[in-house]
DNA sequence: CACCTGTATATTATCGATAATGAGCCTGCG
DNA sequence: CGCAGGCTCATTATCGATAATATACAGGTG
């Protein structure tokens, strides 16, 4: 939000951010204030700012006197999220049309690097160039308020914690569906741009909803983790 | 985000936010933390909290070490969010036509208190009953996702921060652009009436902007407002 | 008089300690 | 054996005090 905060509770809260992203914490996991500010040489009070924070990122949950532990993202969510992320990204097609006149060699290097992912089978690349590349549009459209709302969507966190659970992911049919946007986007039609984002987003709200559907084994959210241990030990 | 929090910063959060919605706090003031935490006999904690809460809210900025100051919002972030509303209404009402199954009394009923606002030309009222109407079919799209997206771009202090300043607002107009979209509902046609919202978002973007430019008195937005006092007073 | 530098002050960021709360355990009763 | 009530403790929420920082002003310099 803000240019450069070199406090405590930022550098906190990135770290803990990363850990919930590359599945150091879990869904469901216990964030103990004291604990952390005890790893972090610190006190309390920055930590419960941290968590504060990731809470309006919506990456944890807490309740009063109760704690904070990693958020879980149902599948429903997902299916959720899919359908708004459609319709952000078809008006930021709509808008960053008119201003990219047709240069797209930015998004085209992101294309690029989505299919040379694909064509090696690297899922990790291809999820992060992927979101680079949708992000890359939203970028374009030069509208502060949709790139707010498409990063509250999370979606880098939504797909890192479900990256490690990802069957056949059939990546290089996938990557192809980006192809027919961007040229749209370079010849100006953001319209047309922006109808082809909004299916594609339907399409892997399609695939998650399947997917979700076949493997129905134990999609219930780690509620929250039991406090610690007795005391007695 | 969470049911009951009953703590002191929930209280000075929902304090603060209704003194910016009723412009007893208006763009620029300086909210310092010590001072308000005399104000509700509590300690600097407490406060601070309550201030992160608005920043993630947008509804102030802060600085590291500089504090915290109510948020402006400018004309061209007021024209960005009627476009990112438009289309997230556009797809409520896609998602809401096939579960409302043509009920639309609730809707219906906002809707009416919109035209007698109008019609007296109660410019608050208006305000209120046009916020609960959209929101109502942002609701019973029954997305959570979108009801989030949609809630964040805090429509309410938007409109609230601009009310004083409406001239000539044409409300019975307005007021209009409002009834065919509920038609579409009815007969579950949520494409046309997403179409139509659609339209209507960007027609108030439309107005929004003329006035903009027609008022181009002290457009700015208050940076901050200057350190209270000199300490030789 | 414009501009730079240093200093005083207001204010935020953080600390360590205490009060308040909820979760689990244990007991005794039915 | 199941369950209600009280107790213990881990943990959060808040407090009062201190460290760190930015801003305004004063004074000096060209």
């Amino acid at each position: 939000m803000n240019p450069d905060r070199q406090c405590m509770s930022d550098a906190i809260r990135d770290s803990l951010t990363s850990r919930i992203f590359d599945g150091t914490l879990k869904a469901g996991d216990r964030l103990v204030e004291l604990e952390i500010a005890r790893e972090f040489d610190t006190s309390q009070t920055p930590v419960r700012e941290a968590l504060r924070e990731l809470e309006s990122l919506r990456l944890v949950d807490s309740a009063p006197y109760r704690g904070t532990w990693v958020r879980g993202i149902s599948d429903r969510e997902m299916v959720e999220a899919y359908a708004v992320r459609g319709v952000l990204e078809q008006l930021a097609a709509e808008l960053a049309a008119p201003r990219l006149k047709g240069d797209v060699a930015e998004i085209r290097e992101s294309l690029s690097l989505i299919h040379e992912s694909a064509r090696v089978g690297d899922i990790e690349g291809y999820a992060k160039h992927n979101l680079d590349f949708h992000r890359g549009i939203v970028l374009a459209s030069d509208n502060e308020v949709l790139i707010q709302s498409w990063d509250r969507l999370s979606f880098e966190a939504r797909v890192r914690l479900h990256l490690r659970s990802q069957h056949e992911p059939r990546l290089i049919e996938r990557a192809r569906e980006h192809d027919e946007p961007v040229d749209a986007l370079e010849r100006g039609d953001g319209v047309t741009a922006g109808r082809l984002l909004r299916k594609h987003a339907e399409s892997c709200k399609q695939r998650w909803l399947d997917r979700s559907l076949t493997t129905e084994v134990d999609e219930s959210i780690p509620e929250r983790q039991p406090v610690n241990a007795s005391y007695l030990s």
